[in-house]
DNA sequence: ATGATACGATACGGTATCGTAGCGTTGTAT
DNA sequence: ATACAACGCTACGATACCGTATCGTATCAT
């Protein structure tokens, strides 16, 4: 399937697209520490060459607009979060905060994401993105709480996005809004009231 | 008080003042509208200028930057939350609780605050203006539950800030990160969990 | 070797925006 | 009436950024 090129394709080949992707490597890193530091708004084209080295012209060859590459380095930004099993919904849960709540202050998409709510809020492309990165973070929630739900530990009726946001809206509320810190006293804390509701 | 000019001072005077008091509403109400459409980052001094009718240079007469302007607006936008005293505990969340729900989906500063957490990530002057905005909706809250410790209908050792986080949380996680509906449901049933576990 | 492909460097046109200068106009005070 | 303060208009200079054009160079396939 990797087509080695047997007859005269003067096409991909390997070789060519080792060089290509060595390209676009260096500006997607490149790309997502500028948008770590200034968020959407700070990102420009010129800089993202200057520091990656890539010509500008060449990052034009492979995105056709700024946009695009904004978009591109957003969405491989997608934390793939592993959904925990613990055996316990208790476990599960506190299992999955817990690591949020160490990658909150510290992950890059953290410093990234109130850049990607405020252009949402205006632009359907990046509305689309940030949904993706919102199922994303809230799929190992939503697992857990599914499995306990088949296990009987939870009723067949259980509001699960009500609970998502009882569990997630607190920790979120603190890293972006009181800007206060998240230690693992919260978390339990957060997790003891939500259970103890249910 | 007010120097109504007796001698030959031919300075403030309440005509001139109104004069320019005319000026600096008409900007700041445009400011405030162009805030709520393009956040802090699609503010241009031009625009509010063509918007307002005020010419530009009067505009730079009264605010030395564009920052300024813009740190002015935001200032102003901070919404002084009443906070009801219904008697009980339940009674005053649920009233703040169903008054925030109501706001977060048509008040102007909800469009901007997204805008405004993005910049506070990398700007102290505007972490300065959040913090005041954050404390502002914050304080109801946290008013109602000291009155409720003073009644003796909490504990003096109850955990206030992670009881706002708690509450406000799962709201404003609805607004800006699931983008899900926020009816009164929704906010009943919040309450309810957190009540709950008192 | 030779052609094709990707890349780098430089320069450019176009646009947006900030902030200022110059100068005439309108409103206000005495 | 006259002086003064605030305003409006137009035009700038300066800068930053986007996206493209041009041309020369390096790498790869055959």
């Amino acid at each position: 399937m990797v087509n080695t090129s047997k007859k005269s394709e003067r096409v991909p080949s390997a070789k060519m697209n080792s060089r290509v992707e060595r390209s676009r490597h260096n500006v997607l890193t490149t790309a997502f520490e500028l948008l770590s530091e200034g968020g959407v708004n700070g990102f420009t084209v010129d800089e993202v060459a200057r520091r990656s080295g890539v010509a500008k012209t060449t990052i034009y060859r492979h995105w056709p607009t700024r946009e695009a590459l904004v978009i591109d380095a957003c969405t491989r930004m997608i934390a793939e979060q592993e959904t925990p099993d613990t055996g316990s919904l208790e476990g599960d849960i506190t299992a999955i905060l817990t690591e949020i709540a160490h990658l909150l202050p510290t992950a890059n998409w953290s410093f990234v994401l109130p850049s990607i709510v405020d252009t949402a809020e205006r632009n359907p492309e990046f509305a689309e993105i940030h949904s993706r990165i919102q199922r994303g973070h809230a799929a190992p929630l939503r697992e857990a709480l599914q499995r306990a739900i088949e296990r009987g530990e939870l009723s067949a009726h259980t509001d699960v996005s009500t609970i998502v946001a009882a569990l997630m809206g607190p920790l979120f509320y603190r890293r972006w809004f009181s800007r206060e810190p998240i230690d693992d006293q919260f978390v339990k804390a957060i997790i003891k009231r939500v259970l103890a509701s249910l």
